[in-house]
DNA sequence: CAAACGATTTTCT
DNA sequence: GAAAATCGTTTGG
């Protein structure tokens, strides 16, 4: 079942990037279909979080689509090669997202070995957020598209996770945001092989 | 208009 | 384990 546009609108971003864990980010381009479980994400707090890009508020035509309300995709190019896929929440004008490092391949394996240049399904396929985005097909074109369209989308397929297999830590790649650097907005299932390498566990 | 840098991944030693 | 690859966005002149 295709999570509803209510899902994204509240209001507490980290409380939503526990829950996407377990659900199922579906892509789907030309007629294809790829999907992978989600088993890593990361709360971005908005203007309060210096982590963010929308720390204090700033407006840029970039970081514009995380004023966009709760269920909107915010893509952006990372390092000049990588393309980060968020999921923007809360209602317009709060610039919530989570980011979402780590997917375990679910269907069009075949295809996201092919975008990726791959013979095998190793973890290096989907493990960080760079590599699910381009297993995925996601680019920075796709910012700003909303999910509860048909090209990227995600669903609720049911799966269960406990509150125990569901580890907190630390954000990676944030050093720069001083103390905030040190909050538990990055979630993970516990002992699943698709879960990014950041700076370890 | 020029310059620095990054919510990363891959490759080489 | 260390370093390179690579370019749009942001910031400063």
């Amino acid at each position: 079942m295709r999570l509803p546009e209510t899902f994204y609108l509240r209001s507490n971003v980290v409380k939503i990037a526990t829950e996407l864990i377990g659900k199922l980010l579906v892509t789907e381009f030309d007629g294809i279909r790829t999907s992978g479980i989600i088993v890593e994400t990361e709360a971005y707090a908005g203007t309060t979080d210096k982590a963010s890009h929308a720390y204090g508020g700033r407006r840029t035509s970039r970081t514009e689509v995380m004023y966009m309300p709760g269920g909107t995709a915010y893509v952006y190019l990372c390092y000049g090669i990588h393309h980060l896929f968020n999921v923007v929440t809360n209602v317009q004008g709060i610039p919530h997202a989570i980011l979402v490092r780590g997917i375990e391949p679910l269907d069009g394996i075949d295809t996201m070995l092919a975008r990726r240049g791959k013979e095998k399904l190793l973890p290096a396929l989907t493990a960080g957020p760079g590599a699910l985005s381009e297993a995925l097909g996601i680019k920075t074109t796709h910012t700003g598209i909303n999910l509860l369209d048909n090209k990227i989308y995600i669903e609720d397929t049911g799966i269960k996770i406990t509150r125990s297999s569901i580890i907190a830590s630390t954000r990676v790649g944030v050093a720069y945001a001083g103390a905030d650097a040190l909050l538990p907005y990055r979630f993970h299932l516990k002992d699943n092989k698709f879960v990014s390498k950041g700076k370890g566990l």
